[in-house]
DNA sequence: GAGTGGTCTAGACCACATA
DNA sequence: ATGTGGTCTAGACCACTCG
């Protein structure tokens, strides 16, 4: 007595996706388990009438997505979810913003040409004297709130114009990617909590010492030299980073 | 006129990866620059004599790398790095200290069944009175230093012993999976900063109003009903989070 | 219509785990 | 020895893009 087959051959849905969203519908339901194992992947093919690459095809999705793990002479079983990560974007801090306060807005308060102090010229691994660099201040604000300040720096190499495009990407990749020669290919963060100091106080409209998100961010080409940086104060009683992982019900 | 063929069939590397491998050094040393697009799959098929299926399989892992995208009917693009992202783990937190102070350890300052008062049960969601919880208390101190403090509640639903399984897995989702019937499959987390408390100043021997990370996690079961909740508190002088993401000169 | 990537097949051989 | 997942093939047909 045959089951219902649940796989449509002649769907303008692909195979394995279909069979991809079984498997994970099952696991989802808790009819199969953390720690059990799924079917061998012959035992599907057989099952489905199907070859058993579009099965491999299917499973393989399941793995990326870190619902299930193989194991090769044993079998491919059910994983336990990784709930600690934490994940989000930069933009993140937007985003929020974006749905609730409506109208919000990046305020360009100066960009100039500069030449690197002994600082500047550390962060960016230059020697050489009088080099120059470009020069960001930006505020983001909504409802007439100052939410976050943000001071960016990239190499000065190429010759164009610069207000233009800092307002269409006025992310740190996007202006190294504007006003360099250089290919941003790599980032580091750093993310800390800080009293905020009396200038940014000042142009936040906060008091001194009340705490804050602050995030530096370095851009490095494809030689790992240090192209780009910025750091970036959020107040902290506006701003907080929300962040899911795991299985979810609802797809 | 041959060049040289850089892919062994008979190498115990498989083919799919020797390919990878390559396309992915092209484009990390910039012989293959973002927006530009790679050899179609035949070209690459022919020019190594090997399948065709072999070469998307190869393609595939760099579309996953995020290296590459493809586009149906118009070619395979090499593609511009995200770069805003930041990834840690909670476990991150600790990693740092790991490495550096020498000697850390978590401490169990208390461990009970205690009744649900309002608040949690809002957080649990249950209705029921006198619904009993485990609740934690924990520091993760160094050097003699207390770094972080946390607190625990988890569903109250098997009866097992409590302290021993503490110990080995402190985390949240381990402390679900080891005390309850629910299976964790999804977690929330929310990162803020804040100003600590009076009670926390004083379990951290730090001063009041001192800026401190506060991260709270919910954790979930397949119904997507709480099973575990924590807030800690992490001494803001004492923490800070990196993340790096792009491509990498390094493997 | 020619060329691209997307899906699928039916087989083959291999490496590994287990009994 | 058997059964598992891992790799690879040579072909097929499809959907899409573009000139």
């Amino acid at each position: 007595m045959q089951e219902e087959i649940p796989i449509d051959k002649n769907s303008v849905i692909p195979i394995y996706y279909q069979l991809y969203k079984l498997l994970e519908g099952q696991i989802r339901r808790g009819e199969l388990k953390p720690g059990e194992c799924l079917p061998t992947e012959n035992d599907i093919a057989l099952r489905y009438e199907i070859s058993r690459m579009t099965v491999r095809r299917a499973i393989s999705e399941l793995v990326s997505a870190g619902m299930v793990y193989a194991q090769q002479g044993k079998g491919t079983f059910v994983a336990r979810p990784k709930l600690d990560n934490i994940v989000f974007e930069l933009n993140d801090f937007n985003e929020e913003i974006k749905k609730r306060g409506l109208n919000y807005q990046t305020t360009l308060l100066e960009a100039k040409i500069i030449r690197a102090d002994e600082e500047l010229k550390a962060k960016f691994q230059i020697s050489e004297e009088n080099k120059r660099l470009l020069y960001f201040r930006t505020v983001l604000s909504a409802e007439n709130e100052r939410l976050s300040y943000e001071v960016k720096y990239t190499i000065y190499s190429k010759s164009k114009p610069i207000l233009e495009t800092e307002l269409k990407d006025p992310s740190l990749p996007g202006l190294v990617a504007a006003h360099t020669e250089y290919v941003p290919v790599s980032s580091k963060k750093v993310l800390q909590v800080a009293a905020c100091s009396q200038e940014q106080a000042l142009i936040l409209g906060i008091a001194p010492q009340t705490p804050v998100f602050l995030i530096e961010q370095t851009i490095f080409d494809a030689d790992l030299k240090p192209v780009g940086w910025s750091k970036a104060v959020y107040r902290g009683d506006r701003y907080k980073l929300t962040s899911y992982d795991g299985w979810y019900k609802n797809d």
